[in-house]
DNA sequence: TGCGGTTATGGGAACGATTGCATAAATAAT
DNA sequence: ATTATTTATGCAATCGTTCCCATAACCGCA
């Protein structure tokens, strides 16, 4: 197979020990200039790289962090990921990047594997089946850094990024009501995640301000989150075949949006003249949809960027952590067809 | 910080060598039946969990193999990737994702790391920005095993595999030519890229069969393969400046497909009725665009499926392999509004 | 009784890099 | 001239596993 060169090749060429090239290639004082110029040059001239795997047994540190989602092919996801790379690279540390499809045995062995293979730290976002967090807990105690992103584990403590999903919700329902919907349905994800309870607020809370009962019949769970399109065209069917029909839905994630864009075209109904629609979608086409989408943005890539930089400051901490933050970043309403079907009121 | 269980603790805890306790872990013959049950009843008790780091740096291999793609927020390499990792989980190897973004220096940074950091075989879809295959060719020739996917390196001999971009983009464009279209347009990638030519060919020979010249003015690459909208902005602004403009586009990618809708949105041309438009994605939402697109698909999760069973079977071959293939597989012509302007001539 | 053969185990050297602790040589201080 | 100090280098242990090579205990057979 194939066998790179080691500081032992150098050693033996330049008839010294493999502690003294060693010193030198990390520059240490103890060497002299000359050792050191012999050493870097040879180094040089046949290609040494040292071996990161030697590396990481020694150092017991891997100078690489491991990320946690549910799925790349998702705008949110893809968006916070370029984020994340964006601070880890310049810090020097490499990403390696796990998918769970939402499911809870994929994230335990993904976690768990990363932990073994030496990452230096974790970045999550709980897949919508975890409700039992053992296989973090136990690492946390263990002392592996964790920073928690968009679907976060409350009961863990460490820091955390968020978009300000309350508020996001608010908004994008006070919209929904101001264009003058009333029977606002709500299409979230499993009850598991923290960020189905934050929008489930902000959506209730909005109701409440304008003095809209919240009818129970309008909530569904898509429990896997929109990966099986089945489940949300029940849900969506459900909405559709009730005696008072929902005459808004406001859907709280990237795929129910999309499948519920599909049912409803499905069912030839028109948005939003028969129903308005607005949710939450990172996606940077949803102004090309038919009817463009009014849509919550949240800042994706800058909530990468955060959590890694908060990760990197957990791993590099000379003492424990014990203080720790929760980040809660702004989301945007970007207003578009498929929530105005109706004259504005104020 | 954190102390994971090392085959040293059972050793010593059971009084036995770090020998034995190896080999009843491996479940080697040497070792009695009974002392195999009692470390590995221990063993399970206590948690053990070999190290990686030390079985990579021992066995000089990794069972990981590393992927490079330009984006994961592409839907044709999100699920190429959903692809790889069926297979590579299935047959006890982890997957390490890294992005080039088209950049030619990430691409080189990337294959370095993930081949110093001991990534038993790569599968590789090159940036658009590449045309020195240096960074490639000698870790090749090292003997690291490599399979290409998609935008394949013909002047290295592995094996490939790849849609048929040939026949795919034949189709597109002959779909354009029948449903009336005669002035049309190719919106395409960098030259650099194997799927450009392929596309480009086939393009040009359904021209031919129906007897329309073609029109260099009309050929359009995005050397960023549309990471840069501005780039794709100049170019349909281009087309559309033309005396002569095109009624339709045949576009050769994902993204110069999203730009081109945006910039043709923006003048408010309207799609198919001034222009049709044709292009290759993998979008699972082309069907909730206005219009609704038609689009030339290609089996994205199958072509990673077979480059990783490649990959794997030259990483597991005994001798070195000589004999390569290229497989290739159909696209699928999906027909929707955004190309049915004209009335359909046969 | 002694020898070849099996069976089960331990010792210790790898893998590649780092590092505390010698040690040798050169220089400075007395 | 002798001791102390600096400077430059090497030895060997370490990280966690694996695996080649002993070795010890036991068996059967002559």
């Amino acid at each position: 197979m194939y066998q790179p060169i080691t500081i032992k090749d150098i050693a033996k060429a330049l008839g010294l020990s493999t502690s003294t090239v060693s010193r030198a290639l990390t520059d240490r004082y103890e060497i002299s200039v000359e050792t050191k110029k012999l050493v870097l040059e040879y180094a040089e001239k046949i290609g040494y790289q040292p071996n990161p795997i030697a590396q990481s047994l020694k150092e017991r540190r891997s100078h690489s962090i491991g990320v946690v989602v549910c799925e790349v092919a998702n705008n949110y996801f893809s968006q916070a990921i370029n984020g994340i790379e964006s601070i880890a690279y310049s810090r020097g540390y490499h990403v390696i990047i796990t998918q769970t499809h939402e499911s809870f045995d994929r994230e335990v062995v993904n976690v768990q594997h990363m932990a073994s293979r030496g990452v230096d730290g974790l970045l999550i976002s709980l897949s919508s089946e975890t409700n039992d967090l053992n296989h973090l807990t136990t690492l946390h105690e263990k002392g592996l850094p964790m920073v928690f992103f968009d679907r976060v584990a409350n009961d863990i403590e460490t820091h955390k990024v968020i978009a300000d999903n309350y508020r996001g919700a608010f908004d994008a329902t006070e919209h929904l009501i101001k264009t003058g919907s009333r029977r606002i349905a709500h299409l979230t994800n499993s009850p598991n995640l923290s960020i189905t309870a934050e929008r489930l607020d902000g959506f209730k809370a909005a109701l409440a301000k304008y003095d809209v009962p919240f009818n129970p019949d309008y909530l569904k769970h898509c429990d896997h989150g929109g990966m099986i399109q089945d489940e949300v065209e029940i849900a969506v069917n459900q909405l559709l075949a009730l005696s008072d029909r929902p005459d808004a839905i406001f859907i709280a994630s990237d795929r129910l949006s999309t499948g519920c864009l599909y049912t409803l075209k499905k069912h030839g109904i028109k948005v939003p003249a028969d129903i308005a629609i607005a949710g939450f979608t990172n996606s940077d086409v949803a102004e090309l949809f038919n009817p463009a989408l009014t849509t919550v943005r949240q800042p994706a890539f800058k909530i990468g960027q955060i959590a890694t930089e908060m990760l990197i400051q957990l791993i590099e901490s000379k003492y424990p952590v014990t203080e720790f933050e929760t980040r809660k970043l702004d989301t945007e309403l970007i207003i578009r067809e498929s929530s105005e079907h109706h004259v504005t009121i104020t």
